[in-house]
RNA sequence: GGUCCCAUCGUCUAGUGGCCCAGGACACCACCCUCUCAAGGUGGAGACACGGGUUCAAACCCCGUUGGGACCA
C-alpha cells in the first residue's frame, strides 16, 4: 500500500516556522517513499478564515519547495480538501454515530459543566466530563428538549484503555479513565478537531499521520472516534514542537516567526529547508549542508529526535550565508532586485552583477545588500557619523592629494586605483587603513564598505572623483 | 490535579553496553590572513540533570527523584 501523508494547517493567514517544519517533514516522508502528500485546510474552528489566510498559507508552502498533489488549486479524488467545505461529511459521520449508540446528545450548559468541574477537583476527582447526559430518560430528554436547550453531540467512549502506536515515540497507553466522553459536534452543528481531523483522516485515506506532538494527547480519541466508525486508523508519528530560547513553544510572543517574514528578511528557501530539516533530525553525525533532493533521499522518520528543540535563528542566519555564498553570481543578483526595490533604490541589473561578486561573502540575508551597495546606485551621498569624523581627521589637504593621484591615472582599473591610493598614503606619511578609511568615508558614505579599489573603479571615475572633490571642499 | 511525553556542551545534535576521560555544527574566545566589514584558516573553552540498581563494563538497560513540556478544561 502507498503511502499518503499530509498537512492540514489552520489557516491564520501566515506559516508558523513550525507548521512549515512539520509540514517539511511530512512532505519529505511521502516524498522519501513515492507517496502522496495532501494539503488539508483546517478551518471549522474559525468563525472567519478569509480566501486571502488560505491563499497566504500556499504561497509560504510553494515558496518552500513543498509541493501537494492533493489539495487546494490542484484538486484530486477525494475532496474538497477545506473542511468548512466539507460540514456535511461530519454531520453524516457524526449522524452514524449517534445511530449506533456511540454517541449522545448532551443538554448541559457550559456554566454547569464548570461548576461540577470545579467540585469534582475539589473533592479530588479527575475534573473531565461526568457522563450525565448518557443515561438520560425519555422524559428528561423530552424536557431538555421542550425548553429549547442546545445540545452537544458527545462521543460515548467505551471505557476501554487506547495503547497508541508512534512512529517516532513507540507505544503509550492511555488509561480508560482519562478518556471521558468528549463533544464532536458543538451545539451549533459544527464539528469539533477531534471528528472533523478522524473522519477525513479515513475519507482521505491517509496512511500516515505526521504533525505536533501538541496533537499526541488526542490520538488516543482520535483513534476510538474512527473505531466507532469502523475505521482503521492511519500509523502516527508525532514531531517534537520547536521552542523560542525560553523553552516555551515559539510564538509571537518570541517576535516574528511566520516564513513570510524571514521571507522579506531575505533568508533563501534553501536555508530555511535545510535549517529546519535539522531542528529535530540529523542525517548523520557530520552532516551540515543538504539539498532538497538530499533530504527526500535520505530523510527517515525513525531519526527523529524526541526532544523539544530551540529555534535558533544564528545558526539560520550563518547557513543562509553560506547559501548565498554558494550561489551563481547571475542568479544572486537577480534574487538581490526585489529588495533594492522595496527599498527605493534603483538597481541596475547590469552594475548589480559585477557588484555581487564583492558582496556576496559579506551578507547573511539578501536585504543587507541594499545597504552595502546602496553608494553605486545613488547620486545622492549622506555619509553617517563615522565617516564624517574620518573625513574631518584626514584633512582637505590629504583627500585633495587623492583626487590628484586617482586623476592621473591613465586606466581606471582596480589594480590601478590601488596603487594610486597607496602613492597617495605613502606621500602623507599613512599606512594604508589610516590613508584608505577616509576614501572609503567620501566615496560611500561609510566607515564599512565592500573591497575599495573595486567599489571605485565600479563607481567609475567621474563619480569617484565628485565625491571626493566634494569632500576636500567640505 | 490527572494522563502522556521528554532529559548529552549556551543552542541544534552524533551516540542504541566496550571504538567516548563523549564527535560535529552555530554562538563564544585567541591567533593567523587583511584596505574597513566579512569570508577563510588554526587553536581553545564548553555537556552525558541527580540518586540507586543490572553488568566484568553504562551517556546508552531498569527503578526512583528532580526539572521541562503537551493535553484534559
Amino acid at each position: 500500500m502507498s503511502v499518503r501523508s499530509r498537512f492540514a494547517p489552520a489557516p491564520s493567514g501566515e506559516l508558523h516556522v513550525g507548521g512549515a517544519r512539520t509540514a517539511l517533514f511530512s512532505w519529505l516522508f511521502a516524498r522519501h517513499t513515492d507517496g502522496t502528500f495532501v494539503l488539508r485546510i483546517e478551518d471549522t474552528d474559525r468563525d472567519r478564515v478569509t480566501p486571502e489566510a488560505i491563499e497566504g498559507v500556499q504561497e509560504a508552502l510553494a515558496w518552500l519547495g513543498i509541493d501537494w498533489d492533493e489539495g487546494p488549486g490542484v484538486g484530486g479524488d477525494y475532496g474538497p480538501y477545506i473542511q468548512s467545505e466539507r460540514m456535511e461529511t461530519y454531520r453524516a459521520a457524526a449522524e452514524r454515530l449517534q445511530g449506533s449508540g456511540r454517541a449522545y446528545l448532551c443538554y448541559c450548559a457550559p456554566e454547569e459543566l464548570e461548576e461540577r468541574r470545579k467540585r469534582a477537583i475539589k473533592r479530588g476527582q479527575p475534573p473531565g466530563y461526568d457522563g450525565r447526559c448518557r443515561n438520560l430518560s425519555d422524559e428528561e430528554r423530552a424536557t431538555f428538549e421542550a425548553e429549547g436547550r442546545p445540545a452537544a453531540l458527545r462521543f460515548a467512549t467505551p471505557g476501554t484503555d487506547v495503547t497508541v502506536r508512534d512512529l517516532i515515540r513507540g507505544e503509550a497507553h492511555f488509561p480508560a479513565s482519562d478518556l471521558n466522553d468528549f463533544v464532536i459536534l458543538r451545539s451549533d452543528g459544527t464539528p469539533t478537531y477531534l471528528l472533523a481531523a478522524a473522519v477525513d483522516d479515513h475519507e482521505m485515506k491517509m496512511s500516515h499521520v505526521i504533525r505536533g506532538e501538541d496533537l499526541f494527547s488526542s490520538t488516543p480519541r482520535q483513534m476510538l472516534i474512527l473505531e466507532a466508525l469502523g475505521a482503521s486508523p492511519p500509523e502516527y508519528a508525532h514531531l517534537p514542537l520547536i521552542v523560542g530560547p525560553d523553552r516555551q513553544p515559539l510564538s509571537k510572543r518570541h517576535g516574528s516567526v511566520s516564513v513570510e517574514w524571514f521571507r522579506d528578511q531575505g533568508f533563501l528557501p534553501e536555508a530555511m529547508i535545510n535549517y529546519l530539516a535539522l531542528l529535530g533530525w540529523s542525517l548523520d553525525e557530520h552532516t551540515t549542508f543538504v539539498t532538497r533532493d538530499g533530504l527526500v533521499e535520505h530523510f527517515d522518520l525513525t531519526r527523529v529526535s524526541h526532544n523539544p528543540a530551540a529555534f535558533d535563528i544564528e545558526k539560520l542566519e550563518w547557513m543562509n550565508g553560506h547559501y548565498v555564498r554558494e550561489m551563481p553570481v547571475e542568479e544572486l543578483a537577480e534574487r538581490l532586485v526585489p529588495f533594492f526595490e522595496r527599498a527605493g533604490v534603483e538597481a541596475d541589473l547590469e552594475l548589480l552583477r559585477e557588484a555581487v561578486p564583492l558582496v556576496n561573502e559579506r551578507i547573511k540575508l539578501l536585504s543587507e545588500a541594499v545597504e552595502m551597495l546602496r553608494f553605486l546606485f545613488e547620486e545622492e551621498i549622506v555619509p553617517n557619523e563615522k565617516a564624517r569624523k574620518l573625513l574631518e581627521k584626514a584633512g582637505r589637504e590629504y583627500v585633495a592629494s587623492v583626487v590628484a593621484a586617482l586623476e592621473a591615472l591613465d586606466d581606471w582599473t582596480a589594480e590601478s586605483i590601488h596603487r594610486a591610493l597607496d602613492t597617495a598614503a605613502e606621500a602623507a606619511g599613512l599606512s594604508r587603513t589610516k590613508g584608505w578609511q577616509p576614501v572609503r568615508a567620501a566615496v560611500t558614505g561609510s566607515n564599512i564598505s565592500p573591497p575599495l579599489p573595486e567599489s571605485l573603479e565600479l563607481l567609475g571615475r567621474e563619480r569617484t572623483l565628485a565625491r571626493l572633490r566634494a569632500a576636500a571642499l567640505s
